[in-house]
Formats: C-alpha cells, sequence, structure tokens
RNA sequence: GGGCGAUUAGCUCAGCGGUAGAGCACUGCCUUCACACGGCAGGGGUCACAGGUUCGAAUCCUGUAUCGCCCACCA
C-alpha cells in the first residue's frame, strides 16, 4: 500500500492551495544512521499527525530531509577507511576523502527513506532534501554573510573545548560532563620569590601548573593577607608570577584558600585573568601534549604526565598531600575523551542578541507538555557564544577568505580579491561549520529560502516541530534563533516534544549494551501497523518510553481482531442497503457511541494526546463494536429477525466499522487500507483521502445509550452469576427478569439468550414473587434470577452473594461515614452529596435483596448437601457425553474455516483480496495437541469435570443429533481422546497440575450435576452462545449515561464503581492484620464477617 | 551546586481532589458458524515514605528516600 500511495502522489503537498496549510518538517536524520526506535516514534506522531490533518481537509507537507552530521558522518567513513584500507583522512587528502564519504552517503543515504516507506511514513518524498545539497549550501552561506554583516557572527580567539582525540573544537553543548568522577585534590607548595615562605595551592590537574600565571586568593581571607601582592617562583620553569586576590574566583573554604591561575587552561581561571590582566600560557599541542612552555615535561600527554610531574614536585619537597575528590568531568560526546579547554581562533555566533527575541517571542510558540517552556527559557537565558567552526573536512566550508596578510573577507561567493588590501591569493578558511547551523536554517531552507518561495509562504512557520527533547537545545533552539532573526517569525506554532525510548529495563539503547532493537525486526514479526500503534499509544507525556515487545505483540492482536470484525461484517453484507435506517436499540447505539469516539479523537488529536486518541479508539472496536455490537446483531443478521432490523444491523455495523477505519487510519495505515478497500460503502480511491469523522450530533443518542446502559448491566450481571456460580458457559439455563419496565426487557429478550446464554427470558413485575431456588444478580433496575435447583452449584451462590453483600456493607460504611460527616453535607458540593445520598439508598435496596435471597440459597443448599456423594457413579456418562460434544464440534466448526476471509467477503469485495490468505495461516495452527501426559492429577479433574457435565448435559443431547452429520470424518480420530480432552484444556504446557489438582477437587465444585429441566430441547438452531463482552465495556455503556454531559472520565470511574464497589477496601479495615489471612481463610472467612454485618 | 522528571496490580502504563483503572501476564470455564492473535468469569494494589491542607488526597503543599535526566567553571 505504501508503494501505491506514493505512486499516486497521495504524499505530495501543493506550494500554493485553497485548503489550511500543515507542514511539519522531519528530523533529518543522520546519513549514516539506520532506523532505530526513536526514528520510528518520531515518525509515528509525525505521520498521525499528518495523514489526520490531511484527511481533514489540510494541505498536509511533511519534509523528508537527511542530515550531513558532520563530525558523526566523518567519524564513520574514517572508521571504514582505517579498518578496510588502513589509512588516516590525511594519507587520502581532503578531496579524496571528501568524494569518499558522498560516495558513502549515495550509498548509506536511501536506506532510512526505505525504513520510513516500510513504517508506512507519508513524507512528501518529491521534497526530499538534504543539509548539503546546492540549495541547502546557498541557505548557509546566506546565513553566515547576513550574520556575520551584522555583526553576531565573527572570528576570536577564545577559550573553547577541544577534543584532542577528533582534533576539533566543540560547542558547549557537545561535551558531557560525567558526573561522579573520583579523582585526587593534590597540594603542593609555590615557594614565594622573596623566600620569605610558601603558599600551597589545590588543584585536580597538577599539569595545568606548568602554565600558572599567578596565584589568587579570597581578598578578605586573612592567612593570606600578608602574601597578596607577592610573587612566587616556578619551581619547574622559574618564571615569577604574582599571587592575587580575587574574591569570585576563589572560595577561601575550599582546598587550602589559594588557587592557582591557570588562564589558558581554565574557563574560570580566563575570566580571573581577564579581570587581572594576567597573561595568557597556552601549554598544550592540539594533541593534547605539551608544548615547549612546558620545559622539561614538553611533547608529554597531559594526562600521563601528572606521573613524573609530581614526583618531581616530591623531589623538590613541595608536595602538601592529597586527599580524595569527586567532580564532574567534561568529555567529548562523540569519543569520550577528556576535553581540554583551549585557546583558539574560533568562529562564533553571538547569541545573546537572538536569544533576547526568542524570549520575547516565545509565546508565539505552543509547547507540548508545557513544562519543556521553563527548561528551554531557561537555556536561552543563560546562554554563551556558539562556537560554529569545526577543524572538519565533512560539512560546509566557512565562507571565509583570507589573503596572506590574513585580512578576512566573508562572502557567499568566493570574492576576487581582498577586500581591505587587493590581493588576489585567497584561501579559503579550511574549517566547516558545526551540523547544527545548517539544521537550524531547516525549517525554511527546506522550503527555498533565501528565495521567497510560494512554499515559503505556505508552510513556514511550520505548524509542528516534533521531536525528541534531547534536541530542544542542539536543535529546536537554534532554530527558533535563526528563524526568527532571519523571517521574522518563530519557525513553528508548536513544540511537541517526545520522550526517549528506552528498553524495558528503562536503559537507553546503545549498541554497545546490545540492548538496540530494530523497528524493522518488530514491524517483521508483529507488522508496522503494531508498531506504530505501540509508540503512539505509550508516547504519554514522561520521559521515557519502555517498549515492553510483549504490547506489540498486543496490538498486533489487535489488528488481527480488526480485520475479523470485518471479516464478519462483510460476510454477512448480502444485499447490503447503505439507506436503511436503524432499527434497533443496537444500532443506535452503536452509531452514536461511534460518534462519540470520533469526537473524542479529534478532541484529543487537537490537544497532541495521541495516547488518549488511540486507545479511545482501541476501546471503541474492540469493547464496544465487537464485544457488544457485533454480537447483539447476530440474530438480526443470521435472518432470525425482520428484515428491516436485518438490514438496519447491516448498515449500522457497516457504518460503524467504516467510521472507525478511517479514526484508526493514522495510527495502523496499513490494515485499514486493506480492510477499507474492501467495504462497499466506501468513497474515494484511498482511506488516507477519505475525510476525517467530524462532528455529527445526527448520530448521538443519548436515549439508546441510557437504555443499552440497562440492558448491558443487566446482561453483565447474569453473566457474572453465571460464572461465579460455576456454569460453563455453554450451559443454558433458563432467566427469570424482575424489572422495573418490563416491556424494555421484553424487547431485548433474545439479547440475554444469545449474550447470556438464556435458554429462556422469563419476564416479571418487580412486584411478583421471587422463585425459590435460584442465583440472582440485583440492578435498580431489574433482578436478574436463575431458577436453577439442581443445576447451580448453591455453595457457590452462597459464596458469590456474601461477597457482593461484604463489597455493598464496605461502600455503604464508607458513605455513611461520610454522610454522616457534618463537614461533609455542609461544605462537599450538593451534586457530590447528592450522588452519595442516592448511591446509599441503592445499595441499601440492593443489600436487602440479596439478603433475603441468600436466607432462600442458605435453606437449599443446606437441603441439597447429600447430593454430593453421588458424582462419582455417574463416571459412565462422561464418555458418551463427550462423544458427541466431538462430533457437534465438527459440524459447526470445522477444519481451519477462519483460513480464507477473501473467500467469504462478498462478491462486491474488491480485489487487492491477496492479504486475505495472512491470516488464517497464523489462526490455523489452533491448539496443538497436548499430548496425553498430563498427570494422574489432572486426570482425575478431567473425569470429576465430565462427570459434572455429563450430569447437567441432557439436553444438549438434541443438538448434535442434528449437527452431527456435517464433517463426520474429519474429527474422527479426536473421539478416542475424548476422555483426556478436557483434562488437558485445564493443566495444558503450564506444567503444573499438581496445582491444578486441589483446586480442582474442591468439593464444592464438583457439587452440582443433576439432569437439567427438560424442556428446552429444542431442535431449532438454539442460540447457544455463550456471550461476548469484556468487563471494559461496561463503562463505556455506563458512560453513556452521564455522558449527556461529555465531560470526562470521572463520569466513567464513578460509573465504574457503582457497579463494581470497591472491593478490598473493607476487608482491609475490617482486619488491617494481613490480607493474606483473609484471602487463605477464603471463602469462610469472607462468608462471616458479611453474615455480621447484614445483621447490623 | 542548581533544576526537572519518575515512584500506582507480577510487567508496561493511564488516572492527577470525591475514596483505584487498562493492556499484557495469572486462575477457572468455553473449540459457541468473525476472531483461541478468541469469548466469558475471576484473582491481584496500605497508589514509595512521613507530615500538612481539606468535609474528603493516589490526586494539592512540605519534607525524606530511591531511580533517571538536564544545566553548571568550584580549583
Amino acid at each position: 500500500w505504501a508503494k501505491w500511495w506514493e505512486e499516486r502522489g497521495y504524499f505530495h503537498a501543493q506550494d500554493t492551495s485553497d485548503k489550511p496549510a500543515f507542514s511539519i518538517v522531519l528530523p533529518p536524520p543522520n546519513v549514516t544512521g539506520s532506523l532505530h526506535l526513536g526514528h520510528a516514534l518520531t515518525a509515528t506522531m509525525q505521520d498521525v499527525l499528518i495523514r489526520w490533518k490531511r484527511m481533514s481537509g489540510f494541505n498536509a507537507c511533511w519534509m523528508p530531509g537527511i542530515d550531513h552530521a558532520g563530525i558523526a558522518t566523518q567519524m564513520v567513513v574514517e572508521r571504514d577507511l582505517q579498518k578496510t584500507e588502513k589509512k588516516s583522512r590525511h594519507d587520502l587528502g581532503r578531496e579524496e576523502f571528501l568524494k569518499r564519504v558522498w560516495a558513502w552517503k549515495e550509498k548509506s543515504g536511501n536506506r532510512i527513506a526505505e525504513q520510513h516507506r516500510a513504517l508506512g511514513a507519508s513524507l512528501d518524498w518529491e521534497r526530499e532534501r538534504f543539509t548539503m545539497d546546492a540549495q541547502s549550501s546557498r541557505a548557509v552561506r546566506e546565513a553566515f554573510v547576513r550574520l556575520h554583516e551584522e555583526g553576531l557572527l565573527y572570528r576570536a580567539e577564545r577559550l573553547i573545548n577541544w577534543c584532542v582525540k577528533d582534533g576539533t573544537a566543540l560547542s558547549d553543548l557537545e561535551v558531557d560532563h560525567e558526573e561522579g568522577f573520583k579523582t585526587e585534590l593534590y597540594k603542593f607548595a609555590y615557594p614565594l620569590a622573596d623566600g620569605s615562605g610558601e603558599i600551597v595551592v589545590a588543584t585536580t590537574r597538577v599539569e595545568t601548573m606548568l602554565g600558572d600565571t599567578a596565584i589568587a586568593v579570597h581578598p578578605d581571607d586573612p592567612r593570606y593577607q600578608s602574601m597578596i601582592g607577592k610573587n612566587v617562583r616556578h619551581p619547574i620553569t622559574g618564571r615569577e608570577f604574582p599571587i592575587i586576590a580575587d574574591g569570585e574566583l576563589v572560595d577561601p573554604k575550599f582546598g587550602t584558600g589559594a588557587v592557582k591561575v591557570t588562564p589558558a587552561h581554565s574557563f574560570d581561571d580566563f575570566e580571573a585573568g581577564k579581570r587581572a590582566g594576567l597573561p595568557l600560557l597556552n601549554i598544550l599541542n592540539l594533541d593534547g601534549t605539551l608544548n615547549s612552555v612546558a620545559g622539561p615535561f614538553e611533547g608529554q600527554d597531559r594526562i600521563k604526565v601528572r606521573v613524573p610531574l609530581k614526583a618531581r614536585l616530591a623531589e623538590l619537597g613541595l608536595e602538601r598531600g592529597t586527599e580524595a575528590h569527586v567532580m564532574a568531568l567534561g568529555k567529548c560526546q562523540r569519543c569520550g575523551t577528556v576535553v581540554e579547554p583551549l585557546l583558539s581562533k574560533q568562529w562564533f555566533v553571538k547569541t545573546q542578541p537572538l536569544a533576547k527575541d526568542v524570549i520575547e517571542h516565545v509565546d508565539d510558540m505552543r509547547f507540548v507538555p508545557e513544562n519543556w517552556r521553563a527548561e528551554f527559557l531557561r537555556w536561552m537565558t543563560n546562554i554563551h557564544d556558539w562556537c560554529v567552526s569545526r577543524q572538519l573536512w565533512w560539512g560546509h566550508q566557512i565562507p571565509a577568505w583570507y589573503c596572506a596578510h590574513g585580512h578576512e573577507n566573508v562572502a557567499r561567493e568566493q570574492p576576487a580579491k581582498c577586500s581591505q588590501c587587493d590581493m588576489t591569493e585567497l584561501k579559503q578558511d579550511p574549517d566547516v561549520l558545526d551540523t547544527w547551523f545548517s539544521s537550524g536554517l531547516w525549517p525554511f531552507s527546506t522550503f527555498g529560502w533565501p528565495e521567497n518561495t510560494p512554499a515559503l509562504q505556505t508552510f513556514y512557520p511550520n505548524s509542528v516541530m516534533e521531536t525528541g527533547f534531547d534536541i530542544l537545545f542542539f536543535w529546536v533552539a537554534r532554530m527558533a534563533m535563526m528563524g526568527l532573526h532571519f523571517l521574522g517569525k518563530v519557525p513553528f506554532d508548536t513544540v511537541f516534544l517526545h520522550a526517549m525510548v528506552r528498553d524495558e529495563k528503562g536503559e537507553k539503547m546503545s549498541k554497545t549494551k546490545g540492548n538496540v532493537i530494530d523497528p524493522l525486526d518488530l514491524t517483521a514479526k508483529h507488522g508496522a501497523d503494531a508498531l506504530r500503534f505501540t509508540l503512539a499509544s505509550m508516547a504519554g507525556q514522561g520521559r521515557d518510553i519502555k517498549l515492553s515487545v510483549d504490547r506489540v505483540g498486543g496490538y498486533r492482536a489487535f489488528a488481527n481482531k480488526i480485520w475479523n470484525a470485518a471479516r464478519f461484517v462483510l460476510m454477512n453484507a448480502d444485499g447490503y442497503d447503505a439507506k436503511a435506517p436503524p432499527a434497533t436499540l443496537y444500532d443506535r447505539w452503536i452509531l452514536s457511541r461511534y460518534q462519540r469516539c470520533a469526537d473524542e479523537t479529534r478532541l484529543a488529536l487537537e490537544e497532541f494526546r495521541l495516547s488518549d486518541a488511540a486507545n479511545g479508539i482501541y476501546k471503541f472496536i474492540w469493547n464496544e463494536l465487537c464485544d457488544w455490537a457485533i454480537e447483539l446483531s447476530k440474530p438480526a443478521l443470521y435472518g432470525d429477525k425482520s428484515a428491516a432490523e436485518r438490514a438496519g444491523a447491516q448498515t449500522s455495523l457497516m457504518t460503524a466499522l467504516e467510521g472507525a477505519l478511517r479514526l484508526l487510519h493514522p495510527f495502523m495505515p496499513f490494515v485499514t487500507e486493506e480492510i477499507w478497500q474492501r467495504l462497499p460503502n466506501r468513497t474515494g480511491d484511498s482511506i488516507m483521502l477519505a475525510p476525517f469523522p467530524p462532528a455529527n450530533a445526527e448520530l448521538l443518542d443519548a436515549q439508546a445509550e441510557r437504555e443499552m446502559d440497562v440492558l448491558a448491566r443487566a446482561i453483565d450481571g447474569a453473566r457474572s452469576v453465571r460464572g461465579e456460580v460455576n456454569l460453563p458457559p455453554n450451559q443454558r439455563v433458563p432467566l427469570v427478569l424482575f424489572a422495573r419496565d418490563e416491556m424494555l426487557f421484553r424487547r431485548h429478550e433474545r439479547a440475554f439468550q444469545h449474550l447470556a446464554n438464556a435458554s429462556e427470558v422469563t419476564l416479571r413485575g418487580m412486584d411478583s414473587a421471587r422463585p425459590p431456588n435460584a442465583a440472582v444478580h440485583v440492578e435498580p433496575e431489574v433482578e436478574v434470577h436463575l431458577p436453577l435447583a439442581g443445576l447451580i452449584d448453591f455453595g457457590a451462590e452462597k459464596v458469590r452473594v456474601e461477597k457482593e453483600l461484604q463489597r455493598i456493607a464496605d461502600e455503604l460504611a464508607g458513605l455513611e461515614k461520610r454522610l454522616g460527616n457534618e463537614g461533609f453535607v455542609a461544605r462537599a458540593p450538593k451534586e457530590v452529596v447528592e450522588k452519595d445520598r442516592a448511591r446509599s439508598e441503592e445499595l441499601g435496596a440492593k443489600r436487602e435483596k440479596l439478603s433475603r435471597h441468600l436466607a432462600r440459597v442458605t435453606s437449599v443448599e443446606a437441603g441439597m448437601e447429600e447430593k454430593n456423594p453421588q458424582q462419582p457413579q455417574a463416571d459412565s456418562s462422561a464418555p458418551a457425553e463427550q462423544q458427541h460434544r466431538s462430533l457437534d464440534q465438527m459440524g459447526t466448526h470445522g477444519g481451519p474455516a477462519q483460513g480464507t476471509p477473501a473467500e467469504t467477503a462478498p462478491a462486491e469485495t474488491p480485489p487487492a483480496a491477496a492479504a486475505g490468505d495472512e491470516m488464517p495461516s497464523d489462526a490455523g495452527e489452533a491448539a496443538p495437541a497436548e499430548a496425553g501426559d498430563e498427570g494422574i492429577a489432572a486426570r482425575a479433574v478431567a473425569k470429576v469435570k465430565s462427570i459434572a457435565r455429563g450430569l447437567m448435559g441432557s439436553d444438549d443431547e438434541a443438538e448434535p443429533a442434528e449437527k452431527a452429520p456435517a464433517k463426520p470424518k474429519a474429527k474422527k480420530p479426536a473421539a478416542p481422546k475424548a476422555k483426556p480432552a478436557p483434562a488437558v484444556k485445564a493443566a495444558p504446557a503450564k506444567a503444573a497440575p499438581v496445582k491444578a489438582a486441589p483446586v480442582k477437587a474442591a468439593p464444592a465444585k464438583a457439587a452440582p450435576a443433576k439432569a437439567a429441566p427438560a424442556k428446552k430441547a429444542a431442535p431449532a438452531k438454539a442460540v447457544k452462545k455463550a456471550a461476548p463482552a469484556k468487563k471494559a465495556a461496561k463503562p463505556a455503556a455506563k458512560k453513556a449515561v452521564k455522558k449527556a454531559a461529555p465531560a470526562k472520565k470521572a463520569a466513567k470511574s464513578a460509573a465504574k464503581k457503582a457497579t463494581k464497589p470497591a472491593k478490598k477496601v473493607a476487608a482491609k479495615k475490617a482486619a488491617p492484620a494481613k490480607k493474606a489471612a483473609a484471602k487463605k481463610a477464603a471463602p469462610k472467612g469472607k462468608a462471616k464477617k458479611p453474615a455480621r454485618k447484614g445483621k447490623k
């Protein structure tokens, strides 16, 4: 699809357009680099924004490019040269070496572009640029010359950071300070020149004493008052220099209170030297060895020399001890070499005036997250001049030419003669510019600057600058200064900074640590969509993203889920009529929920909450569309209902699906396109050109959401009861509903049959008598009874109800405490108090009902006790049951039918289809034969279970009869396996049969049994669906209710609480001792408590 | 030395004044004709610690601890 999109020009933005412009420039990756997860994150975030905006009707331009990455690239090529040819760049010479680098660039420059394509990045490739192409070079020279003309760029001899290994100057930002470096503070004495004594200094860098030109003490330090103004004699070189007073440099409490001053090798000392007019004495060669100033130590390495130098001082009797010391050590960001402050002639940008302007315009930019603004300002405020020259070969050579007299000629092109002396022999400055200089111009140089092109007018300022916070200063700050200076406007409306991707341990990924994850490995394994979705959903506002591969797998499952949902909708689209109106509550509900999802997604994207957007879509598709809407629509789709309902279901599902795909497209471009192309209700050629779902109040239906909420709670309740009372999902049971609004539930009987596997649904008014032997779930609007003496595990039901009562009691206790608090009633907002009151009443009523129920259950259970012993006898019925069970399976799920979505899709389904066979190949494996080596315990469990099933399953027999003929042979071999089968499931792979056993053996569970009521034999196709839905759907549905005011999650959580009352809380309070105890005591312990409270 | 973040279920994280959520993992059940990359039901948390503000705090304030990052010339 990526190729198809690109070929059709869908990624291309127009230089001029009626549409509003939206632009992002991709932070140009290094030529040498290959894609890492940081790039993948960047690409994902930006592509989401770009695709969203493009779908929203913007002329969206995403500008690709590559950075020449000066020093980084040069080092890579040099290393390669050394390895393959055993040559240094100097062996080749500048010209030849640069040829090699260009060749390298050609070779590797496309790699990242291809990787971006693989991720689905919709970059406007026609515009792709390189920071050293002709146009960029022109922009660089223009900027350089203009700044120079304005006095904002100058050449001067200053103290700079020097890397002795790389042989180049570095900017402050390129020096990393290694914290906590352990070293020693070495003390030695300088004899006074007049022989009247000595002064002891302390230093961490003895070697610099060779360049000392003064000793400084604090002006108020009584210890040294008499010495100020005297001279000392250098013990090695014999030079004499003064003891000076400097209150700024010297902290009398540190060391000896006397500081040796080396103005040429320390930034502090340099300043002090300036204040006192001290001479600068450079002791270093560029390679870090000592020069002739060092006298006898000339030629030695600056660090290694410490040993002989100290020996010499000791010899002279000047050593005065050492103490341990911890300091921060500056190291070259590239190679880790200790950086030397060195006196050198370099080019500098005078940044204060530029920064000042930016500070004044800082409010023109939105920062996301906002807290980066402060950091940005802090840096801008304390900015130092920027050393921009580098002693490298790879980069923009500085546009300055010198004549033999050393006159500077800064010009856009090489001048014919020196402007000061008319000499024609001019040599260009050999140095190149810091790579960030050209990057700083990127937001406008890419659109044609210095030309005032239409593209520049359209796309400058860029809409969003999205990048990692690690280059806030390196890049964002420089762009801000340059952009504002040259174009009069800050270069972007929004600065959107994302976190750093780390490994699952939170460590930075690095090649040396070997924890680098190649994003393309992940896409190969889980797909680009899954990776993108993971990155987008994890990109919160924190500083780290700890990527867990499992999560990528999870989102791959999501993609699969969507695929299957789409397959289902398409399979049932025969006679689809786009104009068919919604026919049922379910139709109106899912359309309304879809619209809410769309609205929330748009809002989240506007606010750069990409993770919220992603998660919201995820929940909608999985927990609402799939778990509820599709399931609820099945009866209609299968033709069990009216034609209008079938048509309505088709349309609403199709509409919600199609819309959801569009919402999801920016995050998962590939699956969404693949599916969308098959939809009958799409409009246009590609989903990426389809409109992003806009607001549409017509679809919102608060009433439907409210009704669904009631319904869903009842169904959930029924299922929950079933589960806790140990009814297998495939066991159909009758249901009796005592409803406040009988009509509402009567309309949805099928939903209960289908989703709660009810055999029949009986409706009664709230006032009717309750059946005697039932399991019950209580809601304010409805009571759900499962009247199943003989089928239900009443022991479990009792435990369940007690647990529920306990929960209610706990919550009620909290509420009562609050409501009994005068302060609360008086001072809390009225709504809160009211809500609590209502909740309290509701819970009270519920408790009432459940208590009564509990009493009934308890009596039933007492009457049933003697039935337990009978189960083992039923042994013989197990095999039989298993047998027709497996026959049944075959009929219904014959082979790997899931295999071919393409086949099953409706005829109109467009071409492309090839992808269809991907999914099945995956799914086909299904359950590997788990072999028969499970433990005795597990087998025993299996037995007990099949006995239980056999006892319950009498009515099941009717069905298989009808289905058996389906595909008898295929699975025949499975029959003999029948017995072990269930056990296998129970204790698979886990290798923990031992554990499984005791749990299983628990007598209570095996207790049920007994033939079921005979009625249901219903030959027809019988709804035996266990039912879908996840708990998560609850909040969703519930949210709807409160949603009247599209307020916030508060509603959601509140709603949730409503059904899922604070569990543990009370248990905790009741028995502050240890919950472990409570846990172990399990049923017993808990069973008692509620009883007590209930009485109270 | 300054500053900024983080600390919530086994793991990765969301929640940021009304008394805990998700995904994964885990347990049980279910091969039900979209999906076992699935369904249903469950278990699991003194929200790092200590104070404070408040009727009420995971949520605000102040400290402490641990981890991480940024800036900085303490010789």
